[in-house]
DNA sequence: GCTGTGAATTCCATTATTTGGAACTTAATT
DNA sequence: AATTAAGTTCCAAATAATGGAATTCACAGC
């Protein structure tokens, strides 16, 4: 049974969120967060030594920098020393997204997105090579909302990320390229530039993209970019559901009401955060 | 109208996961936690001159600690030059949430309590002197789970923070006490350590404890602690609603399945996490 | 109960980063 | 154009992080 229609691809994908390519010049605290990384990414919590392994640190350093993690509340050690994601964080991000004012402004807009397709609706940003999807806007189930919001998936597979892809400017978009390390996730997937630079091309004439069993299999969406003039926000809001329920002429059928639900979002930014972005 | 039935009181106590009277021995990380403290708490995103009058740093210092942050992507710099949180955060705690066994296991038996009682249904864990809410079950309303998930409140003015205190060793309680910043939310709002201790009396001998509209004016619950034997884990479980849909009589009649709630949640912890724990 | 093995923790001289005052640049205001 | 405030950069001194080695701890096998 397919629990809700979009991609539950967590963690199959390392660190998307962190640059691999360029190391940051953040001195004590990239380094702990290379660490705070590790750990939230990983499947199962970690012991000492299985983070020994992964980090290339000495022992005694990485003892230390665990240790101010566990006690600022960022990871936790459990009784039996093994190392899993701390509680704090929910706290920080709880604050990060009730304040978003994307997420605010773009609320109305999937929820009416939602009562015309009835399909679940995904809003996300780009960050980095990510897309952080912000809110999700579902059916009947009791929603289980954070095992999609907050969640990090690649640009490349994701229909909200090639239509992000689509609007970025040219020079942004051969920054980003490098960075991409394609991973097969089905038989679907772009797992090279270039075929994925013909799609943002047709995507970036049509306004609207699609993303058919890219991520996951059985599961297919369509999306709209959104973007403000200075580049500040690039994003993007999609429907996704199952393919046996989706079929291609239904998401076309579908393109044109949800870029006129970017549209809008996109006027309404403009209003809130002043013209010139 | 009453949005939900719990409370939203977010922003209204500083820091709350911070113990304020004891400095972290954390080094650089303690001091860029408070900074990411001090921007995650705000109102609303604060500019530099704003953030260099509260926290008690030089000019330089600041600006390159801040830089850091946003570099790393826990807090973003807008065009306008005001900071806020940053997205990144998100991603951390999607997985930090995604994967808490606590959570994990008591998510059915949250679900059975909430078709019982009708009511919304919370499950929340002690960190320090603050209860960080890390599940709801709620009836009908389009749910807004981050609104209330991952949110820290004060622990004497909560249901399941009170119920947390009741069975808290009395060596950690005389230990927390000192920490406590008693601000007045309502009329019914605990204000000293004195009026709280005969409470947390009752409650240990009862098994359950009231908020009777102490955080928020109009909005009532009843709650049971959950614990493991070796202090690893120290929660509980809260049936929340408004006052003028939920009597004190209605909650003492809902106080012994709440509490056969949490047995259970905590029996079959037991045999998940190993009987010593 | 003793011993051996691997894991985790502590120690401290060396090394690298952070600090903070001041000078400087930029943006906004009169 | 002048004035003031806001934000940024610089660098010697102060502080914190580093990492190799020694120590302690946990536990399985004899």
């Amino acid at each position: 049974m397919i629990s809700s229609g979009d991609s539950m691809a967590q963690a199959d994908d390392e660190s998307v969120l962190r640059d691999t390519g360029t190391p940051r010049d953040t001195g004590t605290l990239g380094k702990l967060m290379v660490l705070l990384d590790l750990v939230t990414h990983a499947d199962a919590p970690l012991r000492f030594t299985d983070i020994l392994a992964l980090a290339n640190q000495p022992r005694g350093t990485l003892h230390r920098q665990l240790g101010h993690l566990v006690e600022e509340g960022l990871i936790e050690l459990d009784a039996e020393g093994r190392y899993a994601p701390g509680l704090r964080l929910l706290d920080f991000a709880s604050r990060s997204w009730a304040r978003n004012e994307f997420r605010l402004i773009a609320a109305p807009h999937l929820a009416a997105l939602h009562r015309r397709t009835g399909e679940t609706v995904h809003l996300g940003v780009l960050r980095g090579s990510s897309i952080i999807y912000l809110d999700k806007v579902e059916g009947h189930q009791p929603v289980r909302m954070y095992s999609q919001i907050g969640n990090a998936s690649p640009c490349y597979c994701t229909g909200v990320g090639k239509a992000a892809l689509s609007i970025l400017p040219s020079d942004k978009l051969r920054e980003l390229l490098p960075s991409l390390r394609f991973t097969r996730f089905t038989p679907a997937t772009h797992v090279n530039a270039e075929t994925l630079l013909v799609e943002i091309g047709e995507i970036a004439s049509a306004g609207h993209a699609f993303d058919r069993e890219e991520h996951e299999a059985g599961i297919c969406c369509v999306a709209a970019p959104i973007w403000s003039d200075d580049g500040s926000f690039i994003g993007g809001v999609s429907v996704t559901g199952p393919a046996y329920r989706l079929s291609m002429e239904l998401l076309h059928e579908w393109a044109v009401p949800i870029q006129v639900t970017a549209r809008k979002i996109m006027d309404e930014m403009r209003i809130r955060l002043g013209p010139r972005r």
